[in-house]
DNA sequence: CTAGAAAGTCAACGATCGTTGACAAATGGA
DNA sequence: TCCATTTGTCAACGATCGTTGACTTTCTAG
């Protein structure tokens, strides 16, 4: 037994870089076929190591899965901007979590899977009420800061669905001005619109 | 075999009494728990009736899903209507497909398993294009009708997603008129909108 | 009534899956 | 060096799945 696991130890010991490999090849295959469609033995095939190894290192595909599906949107603090960019600067961010160099594949592995998993499912309403709701709380009426957060998360989610998952061709073709030009206002009047 | 198959013959032939009841019960846990979690030996179960007979009737488990799969929007002609409703008009429609009583779970089965399953997510694209991009195209200029088409079922995917499938709180929660208040005017500037 | 087709039953096949436990190799501190 | 812990390999388990073929029952036309 390691006591040594809750410090900041110099010790990239071998099992870790497994644990980080087979962690890799897990969200790499959850994002692309989903809870059902990646196989335990699928990941291990990627990682080049036995799938007995996988559930050795998470205990079961499901706690895998979960390791797998962590997503930090790290949506900024609208207060701090001006109000009437509020719709510009969600999009803009929505675009640097899809498409940006730090993309952690979270989203796509949670959405790839929210329809017929459950856990996914239940994962992406927490995202929802404890990353998105809050900072639409900040700059709107938080009685209704749900329902503006809820239409706001209808349009991401959609186009989310349309662009990277369903790849509807038209979606996909548009370019990140015309994204912004056109979803902007949309989320602009979600967040703080009349009523 | 049945020479008169192609005529309108008066006969509900026990057969086609059998072959209705595991296509409802296919509809039913597709659009449950969609392709992948719907065995046929659940489908049977449900149409109280042997496994083996599922596949007797349709050849195998994508033919089921295939069957049980068909949508038909029936979207309105947006041509013959004023044209600043159009909005309304499309957001009431969405509303009366997943939610009046004629609702043939068609497009909650696709949308369940198009994520992680290809043939689903090819006749959800095919859905957009033969049935929601031609409509748009009648009122919009035709060289754009595919951007403004995408971006009206990105918002109505979106809301479909939110409301039916993961169910989100808040957008559940969404009255009828709430919803044609808040989407209608997205949709009407994504349809007809400046540029 | 009777023969043949239609409708339904049953058991099993091969494949894949998550998971387990027994065992071998590698590693590192004493 | 020796030994204990870690790390990795291997084969198999039980379960579920889609699908098949042989069989029996039910229905219906002649």
């Amino acid at each position: 037994m390691n006591f040594m696991t809750e410090n900041q130890p110099k010790k990239p010991s071998k099992s870790d870089r497994t644990r980080a490999q087979i962690l890799e090849a897990a969200r790499l295959l959850f994002a692309e076929h989903g809870y059902d469609g990646a196989s335990i033995r699928d990941v291990a095939a990627h990682a080049s190591i036995d799938p007995a190894m996988v559930i050795r290192y998470f205990r079961s595909k499901d706690e895998l899965f979960a390791r797998a599906a962590v997503v930090d949107l790290q949506l900024p603090a609208l207060r701090a901007i001006d109000r009437n960019t509020i719709g510009e600067t969600l999009i803009r961010r929505f675009l640097e979590i899809w498409e940006g160099p730090a993309s952690g594949h979270g989203m796509i592995i949670l959405l790839r899977s929210a329809t017929s998993n459950e856990f996914a499912a239940e994962k992406l309403r927490d995202v929802f009420g404890h990353q998105v709701r809050p900072v639409i709380a900040a700059v709107a009426d938080p009685a209704d800061a749900g329902r503006r957060a809820g239409l706001v998360s209808s349009q991401l989610l959609g186009l989310a669905m349309c662009r990277y998952l369903l790849r509807l061709p038209p979606v996909v073709a548009l370019s990140h001005d015309e994204i912004i030009q056109n979803v902007g206002p949309t989320l602009q009047r979600y967040a703080v619109g009349e009523a």
